[in-house]
DNA sequence: CGTTGTACGTA
DNA sequence: CGTACGTACAACGC
C-alpha cells in the first residue's frame, strides 16, 4: 500500500473567501500603498498562503475564484446569499491584483463562470483523490466539509482569523459535529446558514439536527418520518421541509465541473522572480518577499539587500571606541541604552562593523567632542538618548536622520513606532529580542551595536523611499526640533506645590457639598461620575426630555444638559454641572500636582510623531491642555511660575495663524487684505458680509463670522454652523453663502485642495510635509466625507506646525550661550524662561524668529507678555 | 486586568 | 453632520 507520505499532495484554496476574510482581520491604514491602493486582503492571504505552502509542501496546486455573486444557485433561488451587503469596492479591486501575485508565483488560478469557487475545489478534490493524491482543501466556507473523507483533509480558519488554520479529516469532523463528513450538509440544511440567506428550521439547531440524523441515519429517511416527531420543532419540521429540501440542493458542492485542467496540470511551476519582484514593489509589500521565495524553495537571484547577520558586535573600551568612532567614514548609527535617565551602553556601526562600550566618566571625555561634533550621526528615536547624553553632560551635534521620525513622515497614520517594525518593513528581517516576560530570556535581544547596525540599513531603506520633499522637512524641521524639545523637556516648568494644593483642597470642599444638594434634589445618592447612573436619574426618574443619542444611550453631556436647563430646568442638572466643572478642575489639577518632580518641576514628554498633521503632542502630563477659559481655570496657570533664578516668563504667540494660512493657501484678496489692514480679522470680515462699515459690525454679527471662519478650516457645514451657533439651517446657510460671496477664493482653495488630494492620494503642507488619505476615493460615504474634512485641515494645520517648529528651534540656537531658554509649546504659542537683564534680547529674537519662521502673502503676528506665571504673562 | 465608551481639557 | 490631540473614570469582558 502507498503511504500517505509517498503521494503526491494537491492543494486547493479558495483564494475569493479567504482574501475576504484578511480583507477584515487587517486593519486597512496599515496596508495602503502610496497610491492610496488597498492590499490588506492581498497581504493577508499571500501571508497565509506561503505559510501554508511551508507547512504542507504540496506538489500540485491550484486557487479558485468566484467569477460573480451570480451562479446557478442565484438563478435557483434568487434570495441565494440576497442578504450579503455589496462586496466593498476596496475589496473587489484587491481580487485581480491578488491573481497577478499569484500567476507571477506560478500558482494556476480557476474560475468558472457560473460556478461558485468552492464547486472548482469540490471538482479538483474529487478528481484528485480518485488520481490517487493526498489532497488538501482550504476554504473559508463550511459547505466544504461535505468534502473531507480519507483522502482529503480541510484546512479551515479559525475565528481568530485566517493565520490559524484548523485540520479537518473525518474524526476531527466526528468529533466536532458527531456526524460524518458527507453528512454535515444535512445538518446544514436543516439548521440554515444565515450567512448564504437560506434559513432552517425554526428551533433546530445544530444539536437537535444531529440528533435527529442519527435518530432516522439520513435526511431523506428524516423528512419521510417526519410525520413521528411530536412538539413544536416537529411542526417547524414539518412546514419547513421544502426549505431543508431546498437548502439541501443548494449547498451541495458539484464534483463534476468542467475544467480546463485536471490535477495533474496542477504541478507546481517555478516562479517569475522578476515578476514577484515588480508586483510587490508596487504593493510596497517588503516583508513578504523573501518568505514568498523560501516558501516555494526559490533562490531571489537579486536580493535587494542580502540578509546578512548582525555582526557581532566588538567591544570596546573607552578609548577605543572613541578613536574608532573619529575614525570611522560616512555616518555612523548610534545607540544609546538609557538607565535611570542616564546613558547605560553605546553601540556604534558603519555598514560593515558594528563596536560597543559600557558607558563611564571616561567614555563621556573621550567621546564627547565625536558626540558634539558635526560628523553625521543616525539614530533611532533620538530625544530619549540625546537627553540622558544631555543629564551626562554631552551636548549633540550632528544628527542627520532619525528612522523613527522618517517612518512616521513617510506614514503619519502608522501606530507601531518602533525599530523592530522598520527592520521588517524595510529589511524583510526580524529583529532579535529578548522575552521581556522571561526573568532569563530565551532569545538574546539585540545589542546596542547591533541596533545601530540595523537602524543604518533601515535608513537606507527610508531614503530610498521618502519622496524628496518630505526628506526636506526631516532634514529642515524635524531634526533641528528634536535637540529643542530635548532640552525643553529637561528644564521643565516650576509648578507652584502650595497654589496647586490649596486650590485642590477648596475644590474638594466644594466638589462635595455640590454633591451632597444634588443627592438632596433627587432624593437619594447617586455616582455622579457615571453616565449611566446619570442616564437613569435625568431620563427615568425625573423623566427629563431625552438628549441626543450615543452608543450607550442618551448623552450627558454638557452642552446637552446646558440645552435641557431651557427645556425643562431641574435644580439637579445646574448642581451636577456646577459638580462636574469642579471635579474636572480638581482632577486636573491633583494630576499636575502629582507630576511635580524633585526639583519642583514638571516634565513634559512631546511625542514628535504624536499627531498626523505634524503637530507635537504632550504626554504625561499633557501640558498642551491646561485650561485657561474660565477665570477659575487660569488659578491653575498661575501655578506655573518663573523658576529660581529668573526674572520672568515670556510668552509668544502666533494670532490666527490657521487663517492666515488659509489667506496665503487661497490667495483671496479679501482676506489678505483684512490682515494687511491691521484691522481686527473678525470685524473686518464681519462687515463684508453684513455689508455695514467695520464700527457698526455688532458682538452678534462678529461672534458669527468668527464661527464661520473657523469653521471652514475644519470643513464645518451648514448643519454644524447652526448648531455651533444656535440659529437656523437656513440662517446659516445664507450666511455660508454670503461669506462666500466676498471670500470666494477661500471656497475655490477648498474645493481644489480637495479635488487634488483625491488626485495624489496626500496632502501637502507649504514645506512639503504629506498627509495620505486613501479614504478620499472611498465609495462609503462616511468615510469619505470624514477623510475630506481631514484633508481640508491637514495642509493648514500642519502648516502651521511646520512654522512652529521653525520658529522653536531657530530661538532655541539663538539662545545657546545665554541663560534664558524655551520651556513650553502649546502649537501657537511658546513660554520662554527668561533670564536676569535678558529679557530686551530675548523678546527681539522670539518677535523676529516667529515672524520671519515663513514668507506668507500676509504677516504672522506674534503676541508677547511678560509676567512672574504663566497666566500673568499670557496678558 | 485590559479594553471600550463617554466626557472634557487645549490649539 | 468641525480638525488635531491626552487623560480620567465607569463599565464591561476576561
Amino acid at each position: 500500500m502507498v503511504t500517505d507520505s509517498a503521494k503526491p499532495t494537491l492543494l486547493v484554496v479558495d483564494g475569493h473567501s479567504l482574501a475576504y476574510r484578511a480583507f477584515y482581520a487587517l486593519p486597512v491604514e496599515n496596508f495602503t500603498t502610496k497610491d492610496g491602493q488597498h492590499t490588506n486582503g492581498i497581504y493577508g492571504f499571500l501571508s497565509m498562503f506561503v505559510n501554508l505552502l511551508k507547512a504542507e509542501k504540496p506538489t500540485h496546486l491550484a486557487v479558485a475564484f468566484d467569477t460573480s455573486r451570480e451562479s446557478f444557485r442565484t438563478r435557483e433561488y434568487t434570495e441565494y446569499k440576497a442578504n450579503r451587503s455589496e462586496t466593498p469596492a476596496e475589496f473587489k479591486g484587491q481580487i485581480p491584483l491578488l491573481q497577478e501575485c499569484l500567476e507571477a508565483m506560478g500558482v494556476t488560478v480557476l474560475t468558472k463562470p457560473d460556478f461558485e469557487a468552492d464547486d472548482i475545489l469540490a471538482t479538483l478534490a474529487a478528481r484528485g483523490s480518485a488520481d490517487g493524491y493526498r489532497v488538501l482543501v482550504c476554504s473559508g466556507d463550511r459547505d466544504t466539509i461535505q468534502l473531507v473523507d480519507d483522502d482529503v483533509t480541510l484546512l479551515y480558519p479559525s475565528v481568530q482569523g485566517v493565520s490559524q488554520l484548523k485540520r479537518y479529516d473525518p474524526e476531527a469532523v466526528v468529533e466536532k459535529y458527531g456526524l460524518a463528513p458527507e453528512m454535515y450538509p444535512d445538518i446544514a440544511a436543516l439548521v440554515g446558514e444565515t450567512s448564504d440567506n437560506l434559513p432552517g428550521v425554526p428551533k433546530v439547531g445544530e444539536k437537535t439536527a444531529v440528533k435527529w440524523l442519527t435518530q432516522f441515519g439520513s435526511l431523506d429517511a428524516l423528512l419521510d418520518g417526519a410525520d413521528t416527531i411530536k412538539g413544536v420543532v416537529g411542526g417547524n419540521l414539518r412546514e419547513h421541509i421544502e426549505d431543508v429540501r431546498r437548502n439541501r440542493r443548494l449547498n451541495r458542492l458539484l464534483r463534476d465541473v468542467e475544467l480546463p485542467v485536471g490535477p495533474d496540470d496542477l504541478e507546481m511551476r517555478s516562479l517569475d522572480a522578476q515578476a514577484v519582484r515588480d508586483v510587490f514593489a508596487r504593493l510596497e509589500f517588503r516583508t513578504l518577499l523573501p518568505r514568498v521565495f523560501e516558501a516555494v524553495g526559490a533562490v531571489d537571484d537579486e536580493p535587494a539587500e542580502a540578509a546578512t547577520p548582525a555582526p557581532s558586535p566588538r567591544e570596546l573600551s573607552a578609548d577605543e571606541l572613541a578613536a574608532w568612532a573619529a575614525g570611522a567614514e560616512g555616518e555612523v548609527a548610534v545607540t544609546v541604552t538609557v538607565l535611570s535617565g542616564l546613558p547605560d551602553r553605546v553601540g556604534l556601526a558603519t555598514r560593515t562593523e558594528a563596536v560597543e562600550a559600557s558607558w563611564s566618566d571616561e567614555l563621556a571625555d573621550a567621546l564627547g567632542p565625536w558626540i558634539s561634533s558635526d560628523a553625521p550621526k543616525v539614530l533611532a528615536d533620538a530625544k530619549p538618548q540625546i537627553k540622558a547624553l544631555g543629564r551626562a553632560g554631552l551636548a549633540v551635534g550632528g544628527l542627520a536622520f532619525d528612522v523613527l521620525l522618517a517612518g512616521w513622515l513617510q506614514r503619519p497614520s502608522f501606530p507601531d513606532r518602533t525599530l523592530g517594525h522598520l527592520v521588517e518593513r524595510y529589511l524583510g528581517e526580524k529583529l532579535p529580542e529578548a522575552d521581556p516576560s522571561q526573568l532569563v530570556p530565551e532569545t538574546e535581544g539585540a545589542t546596542p551595536a547591533q541596533l545601530s547596525w540595523y537602524t543604518l540599513r533601515v535608513a537606507a531603506g527610508l531614503r530610498e523611499e521618502l519622496p524628496e520633499s518630505v526628506l526636506t522637512v526631516l532634514t529642515d524641521i524635524e531634526l533641528p526640533s528634536v535637540i529643542a524639545l530635548a532640552d525643553m523637556e529637561l528644564a521643565g516648568v516650576s509648578v507652584s506645590h502650595e497654589k496647586l494644593s490649596g486650590f485642590s483642597g477648596e475644590l474638594g470642599g466644594r466638589a462635595e457639598k455640590l454633591a451632597q444638594d444634588a443627592y438632596a434634589a433627587i432624593g437619594r445618592e447617586v455616582n455622579l461620575g457615571s453616565p449611566k447612573q446619570l442616564q437613569e436619574v435625568l431620563f427615568e426618574e425625573l423623566q427629563l426630555p431625552k438628549t441626543r443619542k450615543t452608543k450607550t444611550g442618551y448623552t450627558t453631556d454638557a452642552g446637552a444638559l446646558a440645552d435641557l436647563q431651557e427645556k425643562a430646568p431641574h435644580p439637579f442638572v445646574d448642581l451636577l454641572l456646577q459638580h462636574r466643572e469642579a471635579t474636572k478642575l480638581k482632577q486636573i489639577i491633583d494630576g499636575l500636582d502629582a507630576a511635580i518632580g524633585a526639583d519642583g518641576r514638571v516634565h513634559t514628554t512631546y511625542v514628535q510623531t504624536g499627531s498626523q498633521t505634524g503637530r507635537l503632542s504632550s504626554t504625561d502630563p499633557n501640558l498642551q491642555n491646561i485650561p485657561v477659559r474660565t477665570e477659575e481655570s487660569r488659578r491653575i496657570r498661575a501655578a506655573f511660575e518663573v523658576g529660581q533664578g529668573y526674572d520672568a516668563l515670556l510668552t509668544a504667540d502666533y494670532s490666527q495663524i490657521e487663517m492666515r494660512i488659509m489667506a496665503h493657501l487661497s490667495g483671496d484678496p479679501g482676506l489678505i487684505e483684512a490682515f494687511n489692514t491691521g484691522e481686527d480679522l473678525h470685524r473686518f470680515v464681519g462687515a463684508r458680509v453684513f455689508g455695514v462699515s467695520p464700527e457698526d459690525v455688532t458682538p452678534a454679527m462678529r461672534t458669527k463670522v468668527k464661527a464661520m471662519s473657523y469653521g471652514l478650516v475644519y470643513g464645518l457645514s451648514a448643519f454644524g454652523l447652526s448648531k455651533q451657533l444656535r440659529i437656523e439651517q437656513s440662517e446659516a446657510k445664507s450666511l455660508m453663502l454670503e461669506y462666500f460671496a466676498r471670500f470666494g477664493a477661500v471656497r475655490d482653495y477648498l474645493r481644489s485642495a480637495v479635488e487634488q488630494a483625491r488626485v495624489d492620494g496626500y496632502t501637502e503642507t507649504i514645506f512639503g510635509r504629506r498627509r495620505p488619505f486613501p479614504d478620499l476615493t472611498s465609495p462609503n460615504r462616511v468615510l469619505r466625507e470624514n477623510a475630506e474634512r481631514a484633508a481640508l485641515n491637514a495642509p493648514i494645520q500642519g502648516s502651521a506646525a511646520d512654522i512652529m517648529k521653525i520658529a522653536l528651534f531657530r530661538i532655541h540656537e539663538d539662545l545657546r550661550g545665554m541663560g534664558s531658554r524655551v520651556l513650553l509649546q502649546i502649537h501657537d504659542e511658546l513660554v520662554i524662561e527668561v533670564a536676569s537683564g535678558e529679557w530686551d534680547d530675548v523678546e527681539r529674537i522670539v518677535r523676529e524668529r516667529m515672524g520671519a519662521a515663513a514668507e506668507l502673502t500676509v504677516p504672522l503676528d506674534v503676541q508677547v507678555g511678560r509676567g512672574a506665571d504663566w497666566n500673568e504673562a499670557a496678558h
